[in-house]
DNA sequence: AGTTAACTCATTTTT
DNA sequence: TGAGTTAACT
């Protein structure tokens, strides 16, 4: 076989006949055990149909998509590429919804809010108006909603007045989402689960879809995305789930090792086949990663190594503040670049490089720093396309479109342009519409409504209404991309938006890139429209032309349009967490100090060393009571493990060369306080592995470069002058 | 309805 | 320190 698996590799690869959890360490070539897995699947007589492959991003499953297509067209399959299921759980959970949602009561043109649209109905449900506590709830009522909790059952178990408080809240905001066919993020996951584990014959029908279920970064999952997969995936248990537990670093937003832990008593016949052999870094940066690893406990045994011919030494760079350890990545970066390179022969590219971080507000001060070095770079993560007020105002219309009844679209599209509907006239139209429990929109039409609002108000609202009906109607009829794209484009015309969007803005040139932004919109909807592009988050099988009401339905999950024009070859800064399955060349791990790095919230990142013996502790709130003191330090400990894979993340993501530093000093608030180096820059082991730079010889070295470049300068132009 | 003035609060973030 | 949001004006 020449598929150039190893044969760890290939064992995991063709083992097909039961579960098997793949331990796939960083950089050991998971992407290719899934896609070949994918093809041998296939070769062994699966329907392509029947396999389904699921990631955590879109992005993942778009690339997941695009090599399993590469395998399978070198054997001449290429056109069963796009008959597999490789999408995220929540396209998934939409999936089974969409088609099988009505035993619960879920009309197939839900909508999918986000989490600003929950936000705003959580401060409505709340009567408050304090953002904070709005979304206080949010996040508590989503940790529960992925533990599997329901309004109800979280009162039932409330501890306190605060949980009771959100209990109740929640019950309120599960009521309102039924009553607008609308969906959180949350119940794609939970609402599957449901009809799974509630309705059996549905249950029967989705085993028997899939004869074999593959999940990519399984340590990522929840709980409720644990029980989704067990009931997808029956007795039969075809399944392979690859992960690694030492990359688990989402436990903040309910991934539970547990997961892990669990499978092999779950699954008594679970093959365990653990993938060692890294083909990313050297044995100097592998080394450094497994000695921070190896100071948390292991769930299964895993020695990462590597062929890979021995490189640099891991950098150790002691910055005396931000803007000293920004000057020194510049340098790195400039330096690496220009030298003639002991080190492999990468062509030094500036995407060669990236810059990772704890906290994204670590990046200000390299963001200033490249632009005075004129380094071009970019911030991953950031806003998304999605989230940009000009792209939430069209989806709101369109959602409006698809489902009538989804109010909060209903609140923001009436509003944008402003047509002389304020916040009194809404507030009487919503009082009327839940006395009569309609949705807004229902409750335009109502006669009886008249009796309630002024004639001008109403005027409005009606000249709304036939307006909204009459586009529905228009939308319906839109076939293909040309279509959609008179149609898109004849609405932003009808309700004046490029001239909203013209008096809106600050600045000419602000408004000019959010009309360029409603044009991408405007393009990349009409082209799903048309079915040659088909990634609406791998959610559908064929592709076929489609109506517009039926694109803007899975466009609630996607983030990102594909990368923007003009960022490519740039340094990258990113978060240590948008960084995972990514890699460089040469990484610079910046901010690598106590109380950013492992991160607490202290007051004082240095406090004296009165509390003896537990050195794990990373919050020190004072508690009296013994029980929350234990608890609190469990707590800590497994926190603590978080921040070490972390850590150990970042350092596997470089290549050939890796560069760590950390500041003498750091913001605590307003002021400046001493820091001390991360204990995981101790963990790395530095005496053996790591050289520690001199920052005096560096600026000397530096100093002397220029001199030179400067005297051969002032040589040549003296030889062309003479 | 829109604009300024005060006020607050600082992890990680995809779907 | 500075952004981002809310409350209070106009």
């Amino acid at each position: 076989m020449s598929d150039g698996l190893n044969v760890a590799q290939r064992e995991a690869v063709n083992f097909l006949s039961g579960p098997s959890l793949v331990l796939a360490g960083a950089g050991s070539g998971k992407t290719r055990v899934i896609t070949h897995k994918i093809s041998r699947l296939i070769e062994a007589g699966l329907e392509p149909k029947r396999i389904a492959a699921i990631t955590f991003t879109n992005k993942a499953a778009a690339e997941m998509r695009e090599r399993a297509k590469a395998i399978l067209q070198a054997k001449s399959l290429g056109k069963l590429a796009k008959e597999l299921t490789i999408c995220t759980f929540h396209a998934l959970g939409v999936r089974m919804l969409r088609q099988d949602g009505a035993v619960l009561g879920l009309k197939p043109n839900f909508s999918i809010l986000d989490s600003s649209d929950v936000e705003s109905m959580l401060k409505d449900a709340g009567g408050t108006v304090d953002a904070a506590t709005a979304r206080g709830w949010q996040w508590t009522i989503s940790g529960w909603k992925s533990a599997g909790l329901t309004g109800d059952t979280a009162l039932a178990q409330a501890k306190n007045e605060d949980e009771r408080v959100t209990a109740i809240i929640m019950q309120k905001y599960e009521e309102r989402l039924s009553a607008y066919q609308s969906v959180d993020f949350d119940d794609l996951i939970g609402l599957p689960l449901k009809l799974l584990r509630d309705f059996p014959e549905v249950c029967t029908k989705w085993q028997a879809a899939f004869g074999h279920v593959l999940v990519d970064e399984y340590q990522d999952t929840n709980a409720t995305q644990y029980e989704m997969l067990k009931l997808l995936v029956g007795a039969r248990a075809r399944f392979t789930a690859v992960g690694d537990d030492d990359q688990s670093i989402y436990g903040w937003r309910g991934a539970t090792l547990d997961n892990l832990r669990r499978l092999p008593t779950d699954y008594p016949n679970l093959k365990i086949i653990p993938l060692e052999q890294n083909y990313r870094s050297t044995p100097q940066i592998l080394q450094a990663a497994n000695n921070v690893i190896s100071n948390n406990p292991k769930l299964f045994p895993k020695k990462l190594w590597s062929d890979i011919k021995a490189g640099e030494p891991v950098r150790v760079v002691d910055a005396d503040s931000e803007e000293h350890e920004a000057e020194r990545v510049v340098a790195r970066i400039q330096s690496l670049r220009a030298s003639e390179s002991s080190i492999a022969a990468q062509p030094k590219e500036y995407e060669d490089f990236a810059v990772l971080y704890r906290a994204n507000h670590l990046a200000k001060a390299f963001e200033k720093a490249m632009r005075k070095a004129a380094i071009p770079y970019k911030v991953s993560g950031g806003q998304s396309f999605f989230d940009r007020a000009e792209i939430k105002d069209l989806c709101s219309w369109l959602r409006l479109l698809s489902n009538n009844d989804d109010d909060p679209a209903f609140i923001r599209a009436v509003s944008t342009p402003k047509r002389g509907i304020g916040h009194a006239t809404l507030g009487t139209l919503g009082n009327f519409a839940s006395s009569y429990k309609l949705s807004l929109f229902e409750a335009l039409f109502t006669s009886s409504l008249s009796g309630a609002l002024s004639s001008k108000a109403l005027g409005a609202l009606h000249e709304f209404g036939r307006y909204l009906n009459d586009l529905e109607f228009r939308a319906r009829q839109t076939n293909g991309a040309e279509d959609a794209k008179a149609f898109l484009m004849e609405w932003l015309k009808d309700i004046g938006y490029e001239k909203h969007l013209m008096e809106g803005a600050e600045t000419e040139k602000l408004s000019a890139a959010r009309w360029a932004n409603v044009l991408d919109f405007v393009d990349w909807m009409s082209k799903r429209c048309g079915g040659e592009i088909d990634d609406t988050a791998g959610v559908t099988l064929v592709s076929e032309s489609k109506t517009l009401l039926e694109v803007i339905q899975n466009v609630s999950l996607l983030s990102t349009l594909s990368e923007r024009e003009g960022e490519q070859n740039v340094v990258t800064l990113s978060t240590l967490h948008a960084a995972k399955g990514l890699e460089w060349p040469h990484v610079m791990l910046v901010g690598v100090t106590e109380g950013s790095l492992p991160f607490s919230r202290n007051k004082k990142p240095k406090p004296s060393n009165k509390t003896k013996g537990s050195k794990v502790a990373l919050d020190d709130d004072e508690e009296d009571d013994t029980d929350v003191l234990e608890s609190k330090a469990e707590d800590d400990i497994t926190r603590l493990q978080e921040e070490r894979r972390l850590m150990y993340v970042g350092i596997t993501r470089a290549r050939n060369t890796l560069m760590v530093s950390w500041t003498k000093k750091k913001k605590a608030g307003r002021d400046m306080v001493s820091a001390s180096p991360s204990r995981f820059i101790a963990e790395m082991a530095l005496d053996v592995q790591t050289i520690r730079e001199d920052p005096m010889a560096k600026l000397k070295a530096l100093r002397a470069e220029f001199a030179a470049k400067a005297t051969a300068h002032a040589l040549n132009t003296a030889a062309t002058a003479a």
